[in-house]
DNA sequence: ATGGTGGTCCTACCA
């Protein structure tokens, strides 16, 4: 089973690269943030085009909004509120592979604003609160729960050091302060979730996921953040046989900031 | 040096 997670920003604009993408890394499974597209405006009709026989959508007006388009089929499908908001950060589907049920949650977590302090930035406060929300929430789930699950999605936070293009400048930029970090490492665990790009491609080489529209120039100046992630549940583990970050996406005509990054599991 | 650019949707908000 292929996927890909990919931060769209805006599914109705960039409709012929999402096509063009599937096109050439045929995936099995699309998890999309960023849609900005409401309901009833999702281009359905062509997304059954390119072949995915289901696709599940939680979005909004102007904002937010996440998708799961699936070849395969799906059975069930949930959206979780977090924080009480209505905001379309979040949805689930189990997805039939090869007679096994795979859970695929799909995550777009607040970015939180500029100013990295609860007292003044409610939008930091925000992106912690939801994050220690999807930490309990994996806690309780983790005793009982036999599913094998991928976990994907923008979750706005550079872990690791080599994540970001200079640790020592971004320190106290919301994206890779130590009490987001925490918070992430906390909800990561909480399931015990492996991070799949780091465990393919090692913790000893500069990853970038995101490159800022704000540069004359991103591939000159290259300075990215690996902002968008793939954890895998335990059990999948042995199923796990690549990933890879499609970067050159980012050169394309109109792009997206963030790049389609891609998981392949073998359910034989 | 506190910009810069790119989304949605109409004026400002979000990233």
């Amino acid at each position: 089973m292929r996927l890909i997670t990919w931060n769209i920003n805006s599914v109705r604009l960039r409709l012929n690269t999402v096509k063009r993408i599937v096109k050439k890394f045929q995936p099995d499974v699309l998890c999309l943030q960023e849609t900005k597209c409401p309901d009833d405006q999702f281009p359905f009709k062509e997304f059954e085009d390119m072949g995915f026989v289901s696709t599940k959508i939680y979005g909004m007006k102007g904002y937010n909004g996440v998708s799961i388009s699936s070849k395969l089929p799906i059975t069930s499908t949930e959206k979780k509120k977090f924080c009480r908001k209505n905001d379309a950060r979040h949805i689930s589907a189990y997805i039939n592979c090869k007679g096994r049920k795979i859970k695929v949650h799909n995550f777009y977590v607040p970015a939180g604003g500029d100013e990295p302090d609860t007292k003044v930035n409610k939008k930091f406060k925000h992106k912690l609160d939801f994050l220690k929300e999807a930490e309990n929430w994996f806690t309780k789930k983790r005793a009982k729960n036999k599913d094998l699950i991928v976990l994907v999605g923008d979750l706005n936070i550079a872990p690791h050091e080599l994540d970001v293009w200079s640790h020592k400048q971004l320190r106290n930029i919301v994206s890779h302060t130590q009490i987001e970090i925490d918070k992430l490492l906390k909800f990561q665990n909480s399931f015990k979730f492996i991070d799949a790009v780091r465990f393919i491609h090692g913790y000893d080489k500069k990853l970038y996921s995101w490159w800022s529209y704000r540069s004359k120039d991103w591939k000159k100046s290259n300075r990215g953040r690996r902002l968008d992630h793939i954890w895998i549940s335990k059990k999948l583990l042995p199923h796990l046989k690549d990933v890879s970050i499609e970067e050159e996406i980012r050169g394309w005509k109109r792009p997206s900031d963030h790049v389609p990054i891609i998981v392949d599991l073998d359910l034989s």
